[in-house]
DNA sequence: AGGACCCATATTTGGTCGAC
DNA sequence: GTCGACCAAATATGGGTCCT
């Protein structure tokens, strides 16, 4: 009846699935807000549903942009990476009622691909992939029957830490906490009634955290507001 | 003593301020996951903290990028922008304990301006803040006192959503909705007891929300595996 | 359909303790 | 001091209902 705890799975309920996506994803927006508040980090949310066909992001456009600056100005040779399927713990969950849509599958497979050359080509310029993109969706063609999810494959990889300056000898560790968590998150993580199950996961002490060295320090204008008084006002 | 309720500012306690700043960012991440497989949707969760000094990203580096790339590759033109001061509501969030630390003060508003300078010129191609940031951080210095956090303002921005192709009059009414949202959120969401507040906050019905139009449908290998066997097994 | 509320349960989270 | 476990209060969230 009410209270009611429902199973990790994708939701097959269209409506049920609409209203939770909008729950949480709300939820989510304000947990990050709030967190945001507490710790005084920046944080930006993206969520983009194939099913509504929409994009939701936190807090603003603006403020995402400029995070992904600085994401992508992480230097690549300073990450190691590590990589995963996901996939079998994916359909392992997602159960029976497997809706495949011949059609889905497809798109998600090229997804798929889409993502793989992604990373293999890490090291590409953002400005070729926007490229890409824009190519892409010239000749771009819409599903429309929105039908089936299709529990697509998707993979997960882990960024290791990786000060520049820190001894390498604790690679190996890192490495194994990471083992460590990606199967225990993705074990307990789940539905398994683990009882309280893992505590930091999705972020293992210094795993999947990349540490920036450099932040700028340059001068700036005394008064804001004499530049732009409408919308930055101390 | 046990289950307390915190105050929505700024927590000063340096460890207690880690440790909830682990906590939850965990509790995002798995609510995000959780979220991608309920509803199977994209979500990117980035989370910057100037305090450790760390940036942390769900799920990954590689699906992140692609985000961004979809993200990046909305048209400008189909979307409004509104923007607000948000500082007024945090100052008033970060009540009295301002530790200001003229450092941090200085930092925050040069970072401030660059928000602010990446929303003016919405327009630059990527690769261009790519360089920009890229030279800053050349002669980047890092004030090593992470002493203070000091309330820096901030700014909110609410995109809205616009369909090329969906009548214009709908806009004020849009408008509306999003200036009765921000209020609410900000009065309610904080502190203040609401009974149950606002329940979709966060996520006003269409707004904050951008729709992309295109999808690609492009041909692809028939088995995947064929070509990432040790990523991609189906 | 979609949104606002209600409400009973499911989860998350803060503070604390003990081990490493 | 970092981490995991514990426990009770604080929230988040499913599902129903009543509106529009």
């Amino acid at each position: 009846m009410t209270g009611n705890k429902i199973k990790l799975e994708w939701i097959v309920n269209d409506s049920s699935r609409k209203s939770t996506l909008k729950r949480r994803r709300a939820g989510i927006f304000k947990k990050a807000g709030d967190l945001s508040t507490l710790c005084d980090v920046e944080i930006g949310v993206l969520v983009y549903s194939q099913d509504e066909d929409d994009l939701a992001v936190w807090p603003s456009y603006g403020h995402m942009k400029q995070m992904f600056e600085r994401f992508l100005s992480i230097p690549i040779v300073e990450r190691s990476e590590k990589m995963t399927t996901y996939e079998g713990l994916l359909t392992q969950r997602v159960t029976q009622e497997t809706h495949k849509n011949n059609m889905e599958k497809k798109n998600n497979d090229k997804k798929e691909i889409q993502e793989i050359m992604n990373q293999i080509f890490e090291g590409d310029k953002l400005m070729q992939l926007e490229e890409r993109e824009r190519a892409r969706r010239q000749h771009a063609l819409r599903s429309t029957d929105t039908l089936a999810p299709a529990p697509r494959p998707r993979m997960i990889e882990v960024d290791e830490a990786f000060q520049a300056h820190t001894s390498t000898e604790a690679t190996c560790i890192e490495q194994l906490m990471n083992d460590n968590w990606f199967i225990e998150t993705m074990a307990l993580n789940q539905d398994m009634p683990g009882p309280s199950g893992v505590s930091d996961m999705g972020m293992p002490s210094g795993s999947v955290v990349d540490r920036m060295n450099g932040d700028n320090e340059e001068d700036l204008p005394e008064d804001l507001n004499a530049f732009f008084p409408h919308i930055y006002s101390p």
